[in-house]
DNA sequence: TGTACATCAGTGAACGCGCGTTCACTGATGTAC
DNA sequence: TGTACATCAGTGAACGCGCGTTCACTGATGTAC
C-alpha cells in the first residue's frame, strides 16, 4: 500500500485519486475538453478498463469532481471575506467568484451546468450550492443592515449574482476583459 | 427546381435550406444537443454524404447558423425598443435578451461561444455582435442624457450587459426562474 | 418537337477514429496457519 | 519464519456505437441543336 512507484504494473496504490487529479489536470489544461475515461486512464498510465474498478461509470466520476470543485469554489469565496464591512466583502467575494472562474474555466462550466454534472451523487454538489446561496444571502442582509444596499433582499441578491455570474461568463467567452470587471462590480454596489 | 416533392430521391431542390432549418429544429428540440452532420442528413431524409455538396464541412454549416441566429437575436432586441424613454427601452431590450435566450437556449449558447461557432465565415457573426454592442452603447448614452443612469458609460454598459447575460445564463441552467428576472432588471436601473 | 449531352446533386460503401462498457484473465499483496 | 491461499486491482481483447470525411458512382434535369 505504501509502494507507489509507477513501475509497478499492478496495484497502483492510489489510482482513484490519481484519476481524479488527472481529470483536473486535463480539464484545466484544455478548456472545453470533454475528457473521456479512456483519455483519463491513458494519462494515469493505466489500462482503459482500470477506472471501472473505482467508479461505476463516467457520470459518477464527473459528479464527484463537480462536488469537489463546487466545494472549493465556495471555500474560496468564504475565505475572501475580510469582515471589514459588507460592501468590501461583497466586492471581495464577487472578485473571488470571477477569479475562480478565470482560473478554472472548465470547472466553472461544469459545476453550473446540470447537463454536465448530473449523477446520482449530485447531492454533495447541491449541498455546496446551497451553502453558496446562504453566503450571498448573508452578505446582502449585512449590506442592507449597514445601509449599503436597499431594495428587496432576494431581488438584490439575484441581481448581484446575475451581474457577477454574467461578468465571469463573458470574460470566459472572451467578450469582456478581466480588468473591466472590478469597476463594474463597484458600480453594481452603487 | 420547382418540384420539391420528397419522393424525388435526386435533386431535392432546396437541400441547403432544408439542412439549416433541420439543424434549427433539432437543436431547439433538444438543448445541449451537439448535432452531427449525419443526424442532420437523416433528419432531412438524405444520405449522410449529401450535405457535403452544400457545405465544405461541419464547422462552416455551424458558422452560418450562428451568424443567422446572432442576426435574429439583435433584430429582436432592436424591435423591442418602443422609443418611450431610455429606461423603458433598456428594460424592454433586457427582457427581450432573456426571452430570446429562454426560447432558444442552444442557439444562445452557440452564438456566444467562439469554441462552438468558430469558422472562417465568422465575420458575419462578428458584424452582428458589433451591431449588438452599438445598440447597447446607444441605449446607455440615451439613459445618461435623460439622467436615468450615471457613472462612466462603458462601465455602466458592461455592468448592464453582465447582469442581463448572467440572468439569462442562470435561467437557462435552471438556477433562477424567469419571473425573478424582471424585478432584477428594474433594480439594476436604480 | 425530339434527341444527345453536360452538369452536378444525389447515393452508399468505405476509411479510420475514439468512445463507454464488459469480460475472462492474471498476478501482486496481505493474511491465516 | 515459511507456505498455501483468498482477494481484488490491474490487464487487454472485444462488443457495438456514431462520428466526419472521401470516393467512385448514378441518374434527374435543363440546354443546345
Amino acid at each position: 500500500m505504501l509502494a507507489m512507484s509507477t513501475s509497478d504494473r499492478y496495484h497502483h496504490g492510489d489510482l482513484r485519486n490519481a484519476l481524479l487529479t488527472a481529470a483536473e489536470r486535463m480539464i484545466d489544461a484544455d478548456v472545453r475538453r470533454r475528457f473521456s475515461l479512456r483519455e483519463l486512464a491513458r494519462e494515469a498510465g493505466v489500462s482503459h478498463a482500470a477506472p471501472y474498478k473505482h467508479f461505476p461509470d463516467r457520470a459518477q466520476l464527473v459528479a464527484e469532481l463537480a462536488a469537489r470543485w463546487m466545494t472549493d469554489f465556495v471555500d474560496v469565496q468564504e475565505a475572501a471575506m475580510t469582515g471589514s464591512g459588507a460592501r468590501a466583502d461583497l466586492l471581495a467575494v464577487g472578485s473571488a467568484y470571477v477569479d475562480w472562474a478565470v482560473e478554472h474555466p472548465s470547472r466553472f462550466t461544469v459545476i453550473f451546468d446540470p447537463a454536465l454534472n448530473q449523477g446520482p451523487g449530485e447531492d454533495a454538489l447541491g449541498a455546496q450550492a446551497a451553502r453558496h446561496g446562504a453566503l450571498l444571502s448573508d452578505l446582502v442582509r449585512r449590506a442592507r443592515a449597514e445601509g449599503v444596499l436597499d431594495g428587496a433582499a432576494d431581488v438584490v441578491a439575484g441581481r448581484l449574482w446575475a451581474t457577477v455570474h454574467g461578468a465571469a461568463a463573458l470574460v470566459l467567452l472572451g467578450h469582456l476583459s478581466r480588468d473591466r470587471v472590478r469597476p463594474m462590480l463597484e458600480d453594481a454596489l452603487g
